[in-house]
DNA sequence: GGGTCTCTGTTACAAGATAACTTTTCGATT
DNA sequence: AATCGAAAAGTTATCTTGTAACAGAGACCC
């Protein structure tokens, strides 16, 4: 339970499930998300940075007629493409991750170009934290080459307590 | 490209991925639930045996749609939640897994009881090959220790192309 | 042989996702 | 600056996946 320094910016670690300065950690990804999109002539619209900035409200998952209702408060009625093609870029292009488990999508906390994370999902406060695959990755490739299986891409996704929810639910 | 015995039974390897007397894995899969269901005092009742016989048809995930689909055909017009109650029954007792990436279910190919096995899925012909999870789970449970998370469940699957497609598309 | 509990049948609906087409916006080109 | 083409947004309709809730039937236990 001694983790001390994770709140020193956004990309290590699991920020998710460490008390960190926010309000920061958004504004961070959010001019990162549009610093890499200029860089590579991406449109960071503003339907879609809207969507992101919406999934960074919290480390929780959102499924996307969260996201749409979000967007509806706010003035018109959205159908549900919007959110769709929203979501769709921000994954493809890496600012946000799909969670299979859960039908659901959070921003990303890496701010490197991780492919397939592994993901720990508190099944309480619905954090969603992301880690490096690496060794996963390895192991999975070792096996897939024992039996001859071209992978792909991958899901891994692990649900459960974080330390923080253990502690409450401990007391 | 080498694998030679595995046809001698289900329960060991890649088995939906190399050529083998599927009849006889059927088979040998609905006595093992049987089996298995009257040992522990469960009811294998029509309705569920029925569905897992359907599962095992193939290696291939089937939608609860198309269970349902298949269950039509022969009488009755069976609601979803027919299905699906015969589905939860399987998945929950070890004869059948649900792939989240695909919204889908397949049978069980490890008579063992392992927990959580790790799914690789062919993009071409859909097959699902179910792998002991072990390796893969010690990486994460100690990703997990390291950020004080206490995993119940995971999902581990991979995309990719199977042995068999692989050759086929390299032609 | 009555009571309970599980399973099945059925209706209705909620949630998640996409196809197909139109209109708008943006950026490039002359 | 006017125009053209591509990409994104708006819109309608529909499809797929999954559940809540309740009524009836069957199995199992004393």
């Amino acid at each position: 339970m001694a983790r001390s320094d994770t709140s020193k910016g956004c990309g290590e670690g699991a920020i998710a499930f460490a008390p960190h300065d926010h309000a920061r950690c958004r504004r961070a990804a959010i001019e990162d998300a549009r610093a890499r999109c200029a860089a590579a002539g991406l449109r960071l619209t503003p339907v879609r940075e809207r969507v992101l900035e919406i999934l960074l409200e919290s480390h929780a998952a959102l499924g996307a007629y969260d996201v749409l209702r979000r967007l509806t408060d706010e003035g018109a009625v959205p159908q549900p493409p919007i959110a769709y093609r929203a979501l769709d870029f921000l994954v493809a292009h890496g600012f946000a991750h799909r969670i299979e488990k859960l039908n659901a999508y959070v921003a990303c906390t890496a701010s490197a170009e991780t492919h397939d994370p592994v993901f720990m999902i508190c099944r309480d406060c619905k954090a969603v934290a992301e880690l490096p695959s690496a060794p996963v990755a390895r192991d999975l490739e070792r096996e897939a080459e024992r039996i001859g299986f071209d992978i792909g891409r991958t899901v891994v996704e692990a649900e459960g307590l974080c330390p923080g929810c253990r502690a409450e639910s401990a007391s």
